[in-house]
RNA sequence: GGGCCUGUAGUUCAACUGGUUAGAGCACCGCCCUGUCACGGCGGAAGUUGCGGGUUCGAAUCCCGUCAGGCCCGCCA
C-alpha cells in the first residue's frame, strides 16, 4: 500500500519507511550510484540506489529506464547539505530505496518526452494522438487539475452559500430551430425520427423553473456542430444556471460573488467588486465590440458630426448614406507605425479590409498640432474641423488617428480589430490583469440581411425591457454578457414567462403559431400552469479554465479535445460504421467516408 | 465553402540561389563514471524529407494534386 505521493514528502517524514509508486521521470547514473526522479500526480522525489548501501534495489534501478512505472520501498532521508535541491518542493530529502519492484515497463520508444524538466514543445498533432501521455506531462495535469479546482469552488459555492440544486437534463432531447447546427442522431426504436443533441439546456432549466426548483444548477456538456476555432469545441462544458424570483441586479450580484469565490479559492486573486457594466451601446460606442478588452484604452472616438460636410467624399459619403465616422486615436503611432502599414498592402490595412472596410484614412498628429495625411484629407479639412478633431480625439503630437468611415457594423468592426491588433504590437496589454465587466441592455434583435427577417440577438425566451414594450423590434433585452480580458465568458437574461409577450416575439422572428406550438409547445403549455419570473446566465466552463491557465487554445482546458476537422486524433472518431448498424437505425448515407491517410 | 501557415531521424529543429554523403540537441542502444538533479565522457544505431505526380542532368528545396495539423473569415441564438 502507498503510504505517500512522492511529491508530498518533506522534512518532517525523515526516518520514516516509505512505500511510493510512480513513474520514472528521469534517471542519472553514475555508475555506482544511481539516481532516480520519481513522479506522480504530485510531484518528483529523487530515489538514490548504489551497491553499498541499497544492494537488493541496484540491480533493478541499474535496468529501468525513463517513465517505467515502479513501486519503490525505502527510507526517507535528510539529502547530504551540499546536495540539496530548493528548485524541488521535495528538494530537502531523498528516499533510499531498499527494494524496487518493475511493474510495467517501457515496451516501445517514447512519442515524445515526458519528464517534467523537458520544456521542448511537441507538434500538437502528436500530442493528441498520444493524449494519455500529453496529460502526464506537468503542463496539462495542471490545466486538469486547476479545472477541477474551478468545478470545485463553483460547486461549493452554488451548493452551499446560494441553495442552488443540481439537475441532469437530457442529452437525447429534440432539435430547436434558431440557433447553431444540431448533432442528430437516429432513433433506432422510432423509425425514421432523431433526437438532437442539446446545444444547451435551455428549454429543461426553464421548465426546472416552472417546477418549482428556484435554483438549479448544471455542469453541463452541450454540442454545436459549428466550424471550430481557438476557443470553439463541438462538445464543450457549460456552468449553467437558472434562478426565479430575481431580477438582473441581483442576478449578477449573485454571480459576481460566485466569480470572485472561484478566483480567490484557486487563484488568490481578489477581484475588484462590483464588475464595471457597460450598455451594448456604450461598449459599441467606445470599443466596437460587445466583449471589449478593457485592460488597455485605446477607446474609439465618434467624429461624425465634425467630418459629415467634409469635401471628402469618404467622408461626407459615409454620413449620407447613414453610416459613421469614428477615430482610433493611437498615442506614439507616429513613430510605432509607418506609413506602408496603413496603406494598400500594408498588414494593418489587411487588418481593416479583413473586417469590410473599404480603405483606411489617417492623420498624423505633428509638434504645434500640425497635421500629416494625404492631400485629399488635408485639403478638405478646415481649420475648425482640424481644430475640433485634435480636441475630440485628445490627440497629443505623435499620435496617430486612424479612421473608420462607413456603415456603422463595418467601422465599429474595423476599428476594433485595429484596436487589438495595436494593443498587442504596442504591449498595453498586462497579462496579469483580470478584466471582468458585464455587457447590458443588449438588442432584442438583429436584422438578417441575407434571409430578410428579425433574428433573435440571445435567444427567443430572453425578456424585452418593460419601458420598450411599444415596438419589441427596437426593444432592448434584459439580458447581459459576462466579459473577461474580451472573450465572452457568460451570458444570460430574464427570460419571458408571459405567453403573450413570448406570442409577440415568435411574431417577429417569423416564426408561425403552428411551428412555436410545434417546437416549443410543451414550454408555452408548461407556462400556462403558473410560471414564476425566472432568468439565468451560462459560462463557457472551458474558456475560463483556459483563460485561468493562460493558455491560447481551448483544447489545453479538455482532457480529450477535437482539431480543428472535429476528429479525435486518439480515437480516431468519427468513423465509419457498419452497413447493419445503419439498417437497424433506418437510415441511409449519402456519401462515402474519404480513406483515412 | 474560402484565405494563410506548417509537415525533414523517436522528438525539437537545421540544411544558402535547386547541387554531389540530409546535419545538430534531446531521446534510444552499448561502454565508462559513487552525489547528480537538464549529471558527465566515449561510441553507435536511427531518414520513403507526409503521400502521389511533374519540371530538371540533378528536387527536402520549384510546380500541380492530395492527406494531416494549426490560425483566421464565413458560421457559432
Amino acid at each position: 500500500m502507498r503510504s505517500f505521493y512522492c511529491g508530498r514528502l518533506r522534512a518532517e517524514h525523515i526516518g520514516k519507511t516509505v512505500t511510493l509508486y510512480g513513474w520514472v521521470d528521469r534517471r542519472r547514473d553514475h555508475g555506482g550510484v544511481i539516481f532516480l526522479d520519481l513522479r506522480d500526480r504530485e510531484g518528483v522525489i529523487q530515489i538514490v540506489s548504489d551497491p553499498v548501501r541499497t544492494p537488493d534495489s541496484y540491480p533493478v534501478a541499474d535496468e529501468i529506464r525513463n517513465e517505467y512505472v515502479v513501486k519503490v520501498t525505502g527510507r526517507v532521508t535528510r539529502r547530504p547539505a551540499e546536495s540539496l535541491n530548493p528548485k524541488l518542493p521535495t528538494g530537502e530529502v531523498e528516499v533510499y530505496a531498499d527494494e524496487i519492484e518493475l511493474l510495467s515497463a517501457v515496451r516501445k520508444q517514447m512519442p515524445f518526452q515526458v519528464s517534467t524538466a523537458e520544456e521542448e514543445p511537441v507538434r500538437e498533432e502528436l500530442r493528441l494522438k498520444y493524449r494519455y501521455l500529453d496529460l502526464r506531462r506537468e503542463r496539462m495535469s495542471r490545466n486538469l487539475r486547476l479545472r477541477h479546482e474551478i468545478i470545485k469552488a463553483i460547486r461549493r459555492f452554488l451548493e452551499d452559500e446560494a441553495g442552488f440544486i443540481e439537475v441532469e437534463t437530457p442529452i437525447l432531447t429534440r432539435s430547436t430551430p434558431e440557433g447553431a447546427r444540431d448533432f442528430i442522431l437516429p432513433s433506432r426504436v422510432n423509425e425514421g425520427e432523431w433526437f438532437a443533441l442539446p446545444q444547451s439546456p435551455q428549454l429543461f432549466k426553464q421548465l426546472l423553473m416552472v417546477s418549482g426548483l428556484d435554483r438549479y444548477y448544471q455542469i453541463a456538456r452541450c454540442f454545436r456542430d459549428e466550424d471550430l476555432r481557438a476557443d470553439r469545441q463541438p462538445e464543450f462544458t457549460q456552468l449553467d444556471m437558472e434562478m426565479s424570483f430575481m431580477d438582473q441586479a441581483e442576478i449578477l450580484a449573485l454571480n459576481e460573488r460566485l466569480v470572485c469565490h472561484i478566483f480567490r479559492t484557486v487563484q488568490g486573486i481578489e477581484l475588484p467588486q462590483p464588475f464595471p457594466r457597460l450598455t451594448y451601446a456604450e461598449a459599441m460606442a467606445r470599443y466596437g465590440t460587445d466583449k471589449p478588452d478593457t485592460r488597455y484604452g485605446l477607446e474609439l472616438v465618434e467624429v461624425s458630426d465634425i467630418l459629415q460636410d467634409s469635401g471628402f467624399k469618404v467622408f461626407s459619403g459615409a454620413i449620407a448614406s447613414g453610416g459613421q465616422i469614428k477615430v482610433l486615436p493611437i498615442p506614439g503611432g507616429n513613430e510605432a507605425v509607418s506609413n506602408v502599414r496603413i496603406k494598400p498592402g500594408g498588414d494593418l490595412f489587411k487588418v481593416a479590409a479583413e473586417a469590410g472596410a473599404k480603405g483606411l484614412a489617417y492623420i498624423r498628429v505633428r509638434e504645434g498640432g500640425e497635421i500629416d495625411t494625404i492631400g485629399a484629407i488635408k485639403d478638405n479639412l478646415t481649420p475648425e474641423q482640424k481644430q475640433a478633431l485634435l480636441e475630440r480625439t485628445g490627440a497629443q503630437p505623435g499620435s496617430l488617428l486612424l479612421f473608420g468611415a462607413g456603415p456603422t457594423d463595418t467601422v465599429n468592426a474595423t476599428l476594433d480589430r485595429l484596436r487589438q491588433a495595436l494593443a498587442r504590437e504596442l504591449d498595453l496589454i498586462d497579462p496579469d490583469r483580470q478584466n471582468l465587466l458585464w455587457v447590458t441592455d443588449f438588442p432584442m434583435f438583429e436584422w438578417n440581411a441575407d434571409e430578410n427577417r428579425w433574428e433573435a440577438l440571445h435567444h427567443p425566451f430572453t425578456a424585452p425591457h418593460p419601458d420598450d414594450a411599444d415596438d419589441l423590434t427596437q426593444a432592448r433585452a434584459i439580458a447581459y454578457d459576462l466579459v473577461f480580458n474580451g472573450y465572452e465568458l457568460g451570458g444570460g437574461s430574464l427570460r419571458i414567462y408571459q405567453p403573450e409577450v413570448q406570442a409577440q416575439v415568435f411574431e417577429i422572428i417569423g416564426l408561425s403559431e403552428a411551428e412555436a406550438q410545434d417546437k416549443f409547445g410543451f414550454l408555452l403549455e408548461a407556462f400556462e400552469y403558473g410560471t414564476p419570473p425566472h432568468g439565468g446566465i451560462a459560462y463557457g466552463l472551458d474558456r475560463l479554465v483556459m483563460l485561468m491557465a493562460g493558455e491560447q487554445s481551448i483544447r489545453d482546458a479538455i482532457a480529450f479535445p477535437k482539431t480543428q476537422q472535429a476528429r479525435c486524433l486518439l480515437t480516431q472518431a468519427p468513423s465509419s460504421v457498419d452497413p447493419r448498424q445503419l439498417k437497424e437505425l433506418h437510415v441511409a448515407p449519402t456519401a462515402t467516408p474519404k480513406p483515412q491517410a
